[in-house]
DNA sequence: CTGTATCCTTATAGATACTG
DNA sequence: CAGTATCTATAAGGATACAG
């Protein structure tokens, strides 16, 4: 252990650290082109996620520097999210990703439940 | 469950499925630009894995078509891997992300280990 | 509305020994 | 050389109730 990986493979690990995980690719495709989603708006439209598993995603991609929270203190409270710089930097890369999922999907007659 | 996600975000989750995991990308990545690689030197080059991840990523990789796996009936046996045409498709993006990372990882001051 | 807290289940990965 | 088998540990995710 501890011992030094190459520079490449160790920079190919850590992104996918930073937008692994269940939910991390779908939220930032959501928040694409300059969206500003609201936290129910995200539980509604990433389907099926908890609320605890949502706080925590948003979380981390917050702490990552991929989203933006905002908080307006109103009452009730909004609190909005959107993609930071270096977030939307991120788009073409998710998005020839999804072109890829489509195609392969597409291949293997698989369908989207 | 069991709703129907939109197309795009499924394709999204299908792709991440199918190249998540914590070697998939190195392996991935390793495999460029015609790169064949037997067991043993993807065992040595993919620091820190143990011969049962390897075979088990291995295998999953070429369940989804993205390597390709020659066996050379020989003694002592040789067992080769390669990106298949679908596999290279997504080193673009496995690119991409690495130079994201490598970015990232600068601005935060972090080292590989 | 936007979350937290707690507990529980499942998925993923690691250690180690062994085989054709 | 290229794996398997078995067991264990840890991480990730889910269910549910509740709070500011």
């Amino acid at each position: 252990m501890n011992k030094k990986l190459n520079p490449a493979s160790c920079a190919v690990d850590y992104a996918f650290q930073r937008i692994g995980g269940k939910y991390k690719g779908r939220i930032i495709w959501y928040l694409n082109d300059n969206n500003i989603l609201r936290y129910g708006e995200l539980r509604r439209i990433v389907q099926g996620i908890t609320p605890k598993m949502l706080t925590q995603t948003l979380r981390e991609l917050e702490e990552d520097g991929l989203v933006l929270r905002t908080v307006h203190h109103e009452v009730p409270p909004r609190v909005e999210y959107s993609l930071t710089e270096t977030g939307k930097e991120l788009l073409p890369f998710i998005n020839h990703l999804r072109v890829w999922g489509e195609k392969q999907m597409k291949l293997e007659g698989d369908t989207c439940y």
